[in-house]
DNA sequence: CTGAAAGCGCTTACAG
DNA sequence: CTGAAAGCGCTTACAG
């Protein structure tokens, strides 16, 4: 790897002068910069990250840190926020976590010695309670994070989980269902997407003049992923008891598992009972019926968080430092 | 941040002393390490990994460089990458690539000038034919690659996509299929995984005494994602013409697809005719019915790519630089 | 066992 | 317009 020295030997200029023409400062006459210039391409120059960082400049690099929960879910997020970080000249590094939530300081102070320029903290299932209980975290550098402000001073997207389950129920209202049901996998704690769904029905059956009915939620035990207990628990309530016409389901791997309960029952869909999922995962599509389900809109979810993250970075004003994205349903076969 | 010099400075020793001790050199008495250590903890002194790529030793981090086809099962061998990478103390950086292969080059240049250790090469597509074509990929670093070699002393850990084929269709032959079909989406270059598939098809016919007919291999034509006119001439093919009784997919997507025309058929699945897979994506265990398919065994890969990743690094003997994965068939319903 | 010093490649005052 | 020099935080000979 060349490297400014080079460039400036090569040439004969002094190393301040290749470096300030490199970046574009004025003042140089144009004979100069030519051959700086040629020079760099010749011995196909690249900065020295490393260099540049321990200056105390941008290192271009940005960390994400995601759960392991819904990881297709957490994977095609990060895919938007790496094309869209990507394009905005960052690299991304990926932080998993991997066990405990005892390792996330860990992650965050590993991610400052790498010098990284900013952290999108995607971890949900953590939710920070303020920077009392979070000793250290608005230190640790720019953070973005997702749903839940991770201290005061650090951006936040939200996804407006309760706003996409209101559509999905006015699309169902608008197809004529009345008894529309709710399966989640948990009550879900203060604020976090399980309890938006919930807020979100409610809401939703309000602006539709349907009556609310307790019966007609049913509520896992927190498993993820649905064991053949829960569904059978879930089908006795919701479609056997409460005759439901349709059921909101906590994602699109429950009500892909939901889709094969109802078929085994003999049941149509979406003529007998009709099925939403959440998240639109890409294999929504491939479900037999089709998955209608409701999209978490991962690019604008993405170009918030970059936008937001330079904001940060840049210091602006901390006005606008939380962004609202709205989820959107996606109409197939299944309801 | 804390520094050496902090720590210096608090215990009243050298740097050199502090650097060393924290890195375990041997001869140094108890008491000065326990003061070192003590105070590296209390001003929670993290190396800075800036300075330390600058001094020419390791950063820590890799990459992963992938391409845009088959995100998901992309993504699946990403996560098991970085999980076996961060348990050997590395950390993961992402490069997927975003549109032309013109940027490749760019992307090796860009991890380069960040220092990573290492790059994992897992854009498959791309088929580099040896390091004439490829000038500068050898002396970009150390690079693993999947399925082909990048350069001569690069390692490589390859899929052997033709036995999993194989030992699918050993077990379809165990349970009495005779008249086994292969739906590849496209021909496939020399070596690539298409072309594996279609090695395999012909060789575990062989091994089952099955006789080849040319006809129950249909072809597509590139398209990375089945679409009703693929479908339908997948169908008429393998089932009305030929009528299969079992047929191997592209992948599970192509799978999913292929389930439900044969649902609309009123064809039972594996009864009529059997279904199998490839990837063993998540979703595959929510097919109606659960999709019997071949998995990649991601884990495998991930473990052995990086070792072949630090023998590289540390210049190991250039002997096992190619290490072969056997994928493995999952029973479910569908086969 | 311990310490002073060089140098990795950059950027940024500062002096000419 | 151009150049010599300091310093970011580390590691590694080298001298004591």
């Amino acid at each position: 790897m060349s490297s400014l020295a080079s460039i400036a030997r090569a040439t004969g200029l002094a190393v301040t002068t290749v470096s300030e023409i490199l970046r574009n400062k004025p003042g140089y006459s144009e004979t100069t910069k030519q051959k700086v210039m040629e020079a760099a391409r010749k011995l196909s120059y690249r900065p020295n990250s490393a260099a540049r960082q321990l200056r105390g400049g941008r290192s271009g690099l940005m960390a994400a840190l995601i759960g392991q929960n819904n990881p297709q879910a957490n994977f095609d997020r990060l895919a938007a926020l790496e094309r869209v970080a990507y394009s905005r000249g960052y690299r991304m590094m990926i932080g998993q976590i991997h066990n405990s939530d005892g390792r996330l300081d860990e992650y965050l102070r590993d991610f400052a010695a790498r010098g990284v320029d900013g952290i999108f903290w995607l971890h949900q299932p953590f939710a920070p309670r303020g920077e009392d209980q979070q000793p250290g975290v608005s230190r640790l550098g720019n953070i973005v994070s997702l749903d839940h402000p991770v201290a005061s001073d650090a951006g936040c997207v939200r996804i407006d989980y309760a706003a996409g389950i209101e559509q999905a129920i006015a699309y169902l209202a608008r197809s004529g269902h009345k008894r529309i049901g709710l399966a989640i996998a948990a009550a879900g704690a203060k604020g976090d997407p399980l309890q938006a769904r919930q807020l979100g029905y409610k809401r939703g059956l309000l602006a539709q003049q349907i009556e609310f009915q307790k019966d007609r939620i049913w509520i896992g035990d927190g498993a993820e992923t649905p064991n053949a207990a829960h569904l059978q628990s879930l089908f006795d309530q919701l479609v056997q008891r409460q005759k439901c016409d349709a059921i909101l389901a906590s994602n699109d791997v429950w009500a892909a598992e939901l889709l094969r309960v109802l078929r085994r029952a003999k049941l149509r869909v979406p003529q007998d009972v009709a099925v939403v999922g959440f998240d639109n995962l890409m294999f929504a599509a491939l479900c037999d019926p089709a998955l209608t389900t409701i999209d978490q809109q991962h690019d604008a979810f993405a170009t918030a968080a970059v936008n937001l993250m330079e904001q940060t970075m840049t210091g602006k004003e901390a006005q606008h430092r939380e962004v609202v994205i709205q989820p959107k349903v996606v109409v197939r076969e299944s309801a």
